[in-house]
DNA sequence: CTGTTAGCGCTTTCAT
DNA sequence: ATGAAAGCGCTAACAG
């Protein structure tokens, strides 16, 4: 391995000083040509670059922002966060991904960690974020550190906690949903999956019964029920579904993996989607047009949901102030899981 | 946002010298047991942490190493990455992961970046090192890099590149594959999917030839498509390969994403999977399982692929030598998508 | 236009 | 057991 070239080498095989290096590396000052050339020359040949780090400890900031999310491998948070990383990029930060795995330890660990790596700004994704009841140790850590960096949280909020926030407008994506279902004559509707307690599942709960309150349409409590943000999530709530003796023709999830497996479960019963009962997911993942048959799902923004989030935080970071709440709109994607209700189904009400 | 505190606030306040606030951080030497309870409480009151950038300049290490992917939204690389991630926590290493996009471009910004931020090693995924011809830009690139970290690369080569590789045992996976429609009485078998020029395609493109071979199988030159290795090639594939009036009996394909598209399009055709047509994909993504009928697929051992990058690379870094080049095996997972040929195909032949 | 100097925050000899 | 001083690589006054 090469031994670390520093300005210093440089300096003395062009017979100039440090400082006139530095000069020539930042072009923040005047260098006569003749003697930047020289130095550009002993630069290339030696493929030189400055130690970042050296230069992080002075200027008081680094570039880097980190990005804490609970799972890389849900498409939701891959998709979102190739589109901030892209676009922090763009703006000259260098992110680090925080696979946080849903463990708030990890998260603790995490923050920590980035806190000593000295990064300008923090993004913060689900997790403890998305707690209905906020942990008050949780909140009270999370104060500490935007004591030092600025934080953004996606799609969350603590209580106690007087963070800048991005949000998809879940509200306006489930009430759409309904809209759509309801014009479809849909009359006997559910929602399946999400956890209690966590709020991307509570607001949209509460979405889907403001919509079908206000359509005038019965409210199935049997009909809402929750498990988890999964595959097997929603495999497990259609099969529970399919025990009780009054079935609705429409299932709202909470997200399309769980739209994922309440179709797999349907489909094994030999129960139809969409003839015998529709379905829509929420996210609209990359797979969601993929799996049969289409699904139709709420899409999330993901392009302008990552760049809002980073311009706000990089705003913080600069010392600038930002909206303290952004909401980004959602488009429902019409696909093939959703039809017509059924004649018999109607008229049954 | 608060003063950024030092060691030397703390020792003010102490009164004692910061190298003995040092001492106290590092535990490398000793420190009176009463000294380091006040220097403790203070450290503990402002909730201090050293600053890790001004450690490493000292150091010359940084605790840092760099992921570079192709892409995060495929389910092969994001397990992959997340597993590896977790492995160098575990080892007290953060990760950079540096989305390429696959374009080279961005790889060389990124290679760049890591430089610069004096990451202890990179762990090359995909991208460039796919490439059966190597651009000889890219690999004297990659080799000014390796003269000053050490890089470990992840299924791939290049030409003129003498970095440590750690590779999926995609030969024996294919094999496998072949084995197994073989023994379910399969004779006409076709491979879709995939780049030209890109090893992952060539090298099991090159063991389903042989495979075949071995069985004395006939190869149908066109029956070997490639294209992508997105879901989308593999409906363009499937739908190449009906124009054809000779049909295979089972469809290998390159990975799980063109597996699903070629599903897609065979069931949109009337086609049954695997009544009429027998499917076998790679990698086993998560989905693999839940895309119906259930995918038939050759597991990767990400655990496995993961850890060892990591393990070698972190060999390296600590000057220490490490197998040139370790192949992590594979296994078959079997599922829905292949069963027994169909009578009369067998007897056409 | 360029060199000298000090300092970013930390650790580590070398003294004491 | 502890303090003083030097230095990691770089840049920004301050001189000249």
């Amino acid at each position: 391995m090469k031994k670390n070239i520093t300005i210093y080498d440089i300096a003395k095989e062009a017979n100039v000083s440090p400082s006139t290096v530095s000069r020539v590396l930042t072009g923040n000052e005047r260098v006569k040509p003749v003697t930047k050339q020289k130095v550009d020359a002993i630069i290339e040949k030696y493929n030189f670059r400055p130690n970042s780090l050296a230069r992080s400890l002075l200027y008081k900031q680094s570039k880097m922002i980190g990005i804490i999310l609970p799972d890389i491998n849900h498409p939701f948070f891959s998709t979102l966060v190739q589109k901030s990383e892209a676009h922090a990029l763009s703006l000259g930060y260098t992110s680090f991904l925080c696979n946080s795995m849903n463990d708030t330890d990890v998260e603790s660990t995490y923050l920590q960690n980035l806190i000593d790596k000295q990064v300008d700004g923090i993004l913060f994704l689900g997790g403890r974020i998305n707690q209905v009841a906020t942990d008050p140790k949780l909140a009270e850590e999370m104060n500490r550190i935007m004591d030092r960096v600025p934080v953004v949280f996606v799609n969350g909020e603590m209580a106690g906690v007087d963070a800048h926030v991005i949000q998809t407008d879940e509200k306006e994506g489930i009430t759409n949903v309904i809209d759509l279902l309801h014009n479809l004559n849909h009359q006997r509707i559910a929602f399946l999956g999400g956890e209690q307690g966590v709020t991307s599942r509570e607001v949209k709960v509460n979405a889907f019964k403001e919509a079908l309150a206000r359509h005038h349409l019965p409210i199935h409590e049997q009909w809402i029920m929750n498990e988890g943000f999964d595959i097997e999530s929603g495999e497990e709530l259609a099969n529970h579904l399919l025990y009780l003796n009054e079935k609705p023709t429409a299932i709202v999830c909470v997200n399309d993996f769980v739209a994922i497996g309440v179709i797999k479960t349907l489909n094994k019963f030999g129960i139809r989607v969409p003839e015998d009962i529709s379905v829509v997911g929420f996210d609209d993942i990359y797979l969601a047009k993929d799996f049969p048959p289409g699904i139709t799902s709420v899409s999330q923004n993901y392009e302008e949901l990552g760049k809002t989030a980073v311009d706000v935080l990089v705003k913080l970071i600069n010392g600038e102030s930002a909206k303290k709440k952004s909401t980004v709109p959602t488009k429902l994607q019409l696909r093939n899981s959703c039809q017509l209700a059924k004649r018999e189904e109607v008229d049954k009400e």
